[in-house]
DNA sequence: TAAAATGCATGT
DNA sequence: CATGCATTTTAC
C-alpha cells in the first residue's frame, strides 16, 4: 500500500538495504522504494526505518540504484534515521566480510561496529585540532630487525604486515604512536586497538603527545552513549583520522586508513562475546587484506596465531637481536618447590621463599616497588581452622587458602599450589571453614611480611593505572598490573600453580602472555621471580625471554592434535536436539570432524567441528546455510555457532 | 505488526 | 465445495 501522494525519487529510486533483524534467513538485502522527499537524506550508508513484514524496523542502506530485481511491489522508506550516513563503503564491506567470515549476520556486526545514535551528539561542533608538534627524526623501531622496513611501508602506504615482539621494558604506547603519526603524516588513518581501557588511556595519552590536540579520539569502552557517539561521529566524518580504543575500535569508519595495530592479541578481552563473536586479532587481519591497510600485531609475548602468520610467511616479524633482548630483559629466576623455603627466623611470618623474600627486600631497600603477580580473585572465600578460626595459609608462601567449592582441594589464592593435608599451625586441627575475608585483605597481608612499606593493591574493580617509583609492594591481578616510571625493582610471580594446572589449551600460551606482560614492567638489572618449576618449557620462555620461541612450540604442539589455529574449529551450543537438528542439515565440508557432544549447561550440549584451514569459510558458510534454514523453518530453539571460538573447554 | 496465504468449521 | 472467519506465514 502506497500513502497518498508519494511518489519515488526521480534518480535511483531503488535501496538496497539490510533490515535490522537477526534472522539468518533475511541476512541479505532487501529492496524499497526512496520517496522524493527522502531523495537526498537516503544516500549509502544511511540508517532508515522501513516497514518489514508489518513492522517498522531500522534498516541500513548499502546503496541506491534504478532498478530492482525483486519481482513483486516495492515498499517505500519510510524514513530516515539522522541525516548522515553511519557506513561506508569500507565498513559496509567490512561488516559483510566479518559475517561472512564468523558465520553471522550484517547486522549483528553493525551493532558492534556501530554505536547507537545520539541526536543530541550530531549537533556539536568539530574541535579545532591544536599545534601539530614536530615530526620525530627516527622512530623506536629503529632497534628493531625489520622494524625500519616497516615504518618505511607505512609511510609509503604499502599494506606491510608485522608480527612485532616488544623488548621487555618497551614503551609500547609510544611505538604504537609514533607508527600512527607516519600514517597520519602520509595522509592516511589508523586504528589502534588495545585490550582494556587503562591501556586506552595510556595509548591515547601517547598519540596525543606525538599528534597534539584534536587529530585523534580514543573509543574505549567506558565513555557515555553521547560522547561516545560524537567522538564516533567525528571520525566518520573524516573530521579525525587516527583512532584508539578497544575492541568496538577495530570497526572505526576511518577514511583511507593506512594502519592498523592490534596490541596484545592474546587477551582475552580481545575476544567478542557478542555474536557472531569475532576478536581483534583475526578482525584486523581481514581488515587489513580488505582495506590495503598495514597491519601490526605487537605484545610481549605472541600467540600462537599470530606465529602462524610469521610461519606462513603472510606476516613479516619484528624483533629484536638477541643482544638486544639479553641486554632489555629482567633476570628471571625459577622458585618451584619448598626447597628455597625460608629457614631465616625473621621470615616466619611469611614463609616466600627466601630468594623471594631476599629479592623482595633487596629491591625496596633501593627505593623501587616490587610487582607481585596474584592469581585472579574468585568468589572464593578464605578458609579457616574450624576450631580456633585461625587464617589458614599457604604452605610455601603464606597466602590465604580458598576453595572453589566446599568439596574442592583448597588452594593458594597468592600462588595458586593446592594445599591438600593442611593442618592448622596454632591447634593442629585438620578442618577448615569458609570465612569472609575482605579484598584488601590479600594485599594487606602480604604487606605485613614488610613492615612499614606501603602495600598497593591493583586488581578487580580497583585497578591503578601508575604507581610512584618508591619502595612499595604492589599487588595486582594479570593484566591490572600498574605500570612504574623507570620500572619496577623486581617482580613475583606467584600465580603459575593456578595458571598452568588449568585443563585449557591455551594454558601455557596464556601464562607466558601474563608473566612477560608483568616481567617486562621490572626495570633494567631487575629480578623476576617465578614461582613455578623451572624445567618447564614455558618457564625457560620467559627466563631466556623467547616468546617467538615458546610461539613455534605451541603452534607445534596444536597442529599435531589438530586444534586452531592449525585446524579451523566450529563450536555449537544449544539444547540438544536443536544442536541434533543444525548438525544433520548442514551440508559440511569434506573430511569434516565432529567431536562430541558434550554436556555444556543445564539442559545444553556442545560439540565442535573441525575441518581444515582451507576449509573454514566453506565450514562458516555451510552452517550459517543450516541455520538460516532452521530460522526460516521456525525451529525456535537457537543454536550458538562460534567459529575459532576464544575457549575449546 | 500489515497483508497474504493457509487452515478449517460450517452450511448448502 | 463455496463461504467466512481464524490462524499462520511471509518478509521488498
Amino acid at each position: 500500500m502506497v500513502k497518498a501522494g508519494r511518489e519515488a525519487a526521480a534518480t535511483d529510486p531503488v535501496a538496497r538495504l539490510y533490515v535490522d533483524v537477526p534472522l539468518p534467513h533475511l541476512d541479505r538485502p532487501f529492496d524499497y522504494l526512496v520517496p522524493d522527499d527522502l531523495a537526498e537524506t537516503v544516500q549509502p550508508g544511511s540508517r532508515v526505518r522501513v516497514r518489514f513484514a508489518g513492522r517498522l524496523v531500522d534498516a541500513y542502506v548499502l546503496e541506491r540504484g534504478a532498478a530492482s530485481d525483486h519481482p513483486g511491489r516495492l515498499a517505500y522508506v519510510e524514513r530516515a534515521v539522522g541525516d548522515e550516513p553511519v557506513l561506508t563503503a569500507e565498513t559496509s564491506e567490512l561488516f559483510r566480510a566479518v559475517a561472512d567470515r564468523w558465520g553471522g549476520n550484517f547486522v549483528d556486526v553493525v551493532r558492534l561496529g556501530v554505536p547507537p545514535r545520539h541526536a543530541r551528539a550530531e549537533t556539536s561542533p568539530p574541535a579545532e585540532p591544536g599545534p601539530l608538534p614536530p615530526a620525530a627524526e627516527g622512530t623506536g623501531f629503529a632497534g628493531y630487525r625489520a622494524g625500519s622496513a616497516f615504518v618505511t611501508a607505512v609511510r609509503e602506504g604499502r599494506p606491510a604486515r608485522a608480527v612485532w615482539s616488544a623488548l621487555p621494558g618497551e614503551q609500547w604506547p609510544l611505538r604504537l604512536a609514533e607508527l600512527a603519526r607516519i600514517a597520519h603524516d602520509a595522509g592516511r588513518g589508523a586504528v589502534l586497538v588495545v585490550p582494556d581501557a587503562r591501556d586506552a588511556e595510556r595509548l591515547d595519552a601517547a598519540v596525543r603527545s606525538v599528534l597534539g590536540e584534536g587529530r585523534h579520539v580514543s573509543l574505549a569502552a567506558d565513555l557515555g552513549p553521547a560522547e561516545r557517539y560524537r567522538r564516533w561521529l567525528a571520525v566518520r566524518r573524516g573530521q579525525v583520522r587516527v583512532v584508539v580504543g578497544t575492541r568496538a575500535a577495530a570497526y572505526a569508519p576511518v577514511a583511507d586508513l593506512g594502519l592498523l595495530a592490534v596490541w596484545d592479541d592474546g587477551d582475552d578481552l580481545h575476544a567478542e562475546p557478542r555474536s557472531p563473536y569475532p576478536n581483534s586479532r583475526d578482525l584486523a587481519v581481514l581488515r587489513s587484506v580488505h582495506s590495503g591497510a598495514a597491519l601490526v600485531l605487537g605484545g610481549f609475548a605472541r600467540t600462537a596465531e599470530a606465529q602462524l602468520l610469521v610461519g606462513s610467511g603472510w606476516a613479516h616479524e619484528v624483533v629484536a637481536d638477541r643482544r638486544a633482548v639479553r641486554a632489555a630483559a629482567p633476570r628471571v629466576q625459577a622458585v618451584a618447590d619448598d626447597v628455597e623455603l625460608a629457614r631465616d627466623p625473621g621470615a616466619a611470618a611469611a614463609r616466600l621463599p627466601s630468594l623471594a623474600l631476599r629479592t623482595t627486600k633487596d629491591a625496596l631497600a633501593a627505593g623501587t616497588p616490587v610487582l607481585v603477580q596474584v592469581p585472579r580473585r574468585g568468589y572464593v572465600p578464605s578458609l579457616a581452622c574450624a576450631r580456633d578460626r585461625t587464617p589458614a595459609r599457604c604452605p610455601t608462601c603464606a597466602g590465604p587458602l580458598g576453595a572453589r567449592s566446599e568439596r574442592d582441594v583448597p588452594s593458594c589464592r597468592w600462588c595458586g599450589r593446592p594445599a591438600g593435608n593442611w593442618q592448622c599451625p596454632e591447634c593442629g586441627g585438620r578442618r577448615l571453614r569458609a570465612v569472609v575475608v575482605g579484598s584488601g585483605r590479600t594485599a594487606e597481608e602480604l604487606g605485613r611480611a614488610f613492615p612499614g612499606v606501603p602495600v598497593r593493591a591493583s586488581g578487580g574493580d580497583r585497578v591503578l593505572a601508575e604507581v610512584p617509583a618508591e619502595a612499595a609492594v604492589v599487588v595486582a591481578t594479570p593484566g591490572a598490573e600498574p605500570v612504574c616510571p623507570g620500572g619496577y625493582g623486581a617482580a613475583l610471580l606467584l600465580d603459575g600453580w593456578s595458571l598452568l594446572s588449568r585443563p585449557d589449551l591455551r594454558a601455557a600460551e596464556e601464562t607466558l602472555r601474563r608473566w612477560a606482560n608483568a616481567a617486562a614492567l621490572v626495570r633494567v638489572g631487575g629480578a623476576v621471580i617465578v614461582g613455578a618449576d623451572a624445567g618447564l618449557p614455558v618457564v625457560q620462555a620467559l627466563v631466556r625471554w623467547d616468546p617467538a620461541g615458546a610461539a613455534a612450540r605451541e603452534l607445534a604442539e596444536r597442529a599435531e592434535l589438530g586444534f586452531p589455529p592449525a585446524a579451523r574449529m566450529a563450536s555449537l551450543t544449544g539444547p540438544p536436539a536443536a544442536v541434533a537438528e543444525l548438525l544433520g542439515a548442514a551440508r559440511l565440508p569434506d573430511g569434516a570432524e565432529v567431536i562430541g557432544p558434550v554436556p555444556a549447561g543445564p539442559e545444553t550440549e556442545r560439540v565442535l567441528v573441525r575441518v581444515t584451514r582451507q576449509h573454514g569459510a566453506e565450514l562458516a558458510a555451510r552452517l550459517k546455510e543450516a541455520a538460516a534454514g532452521r530460522s526460516a523453518r521456525r525451529s525456535a530453539e537457537p543454536v550458538r555457532i562460534q567459529l575459532d571460538p576464544a575457549e575449546l573447554g
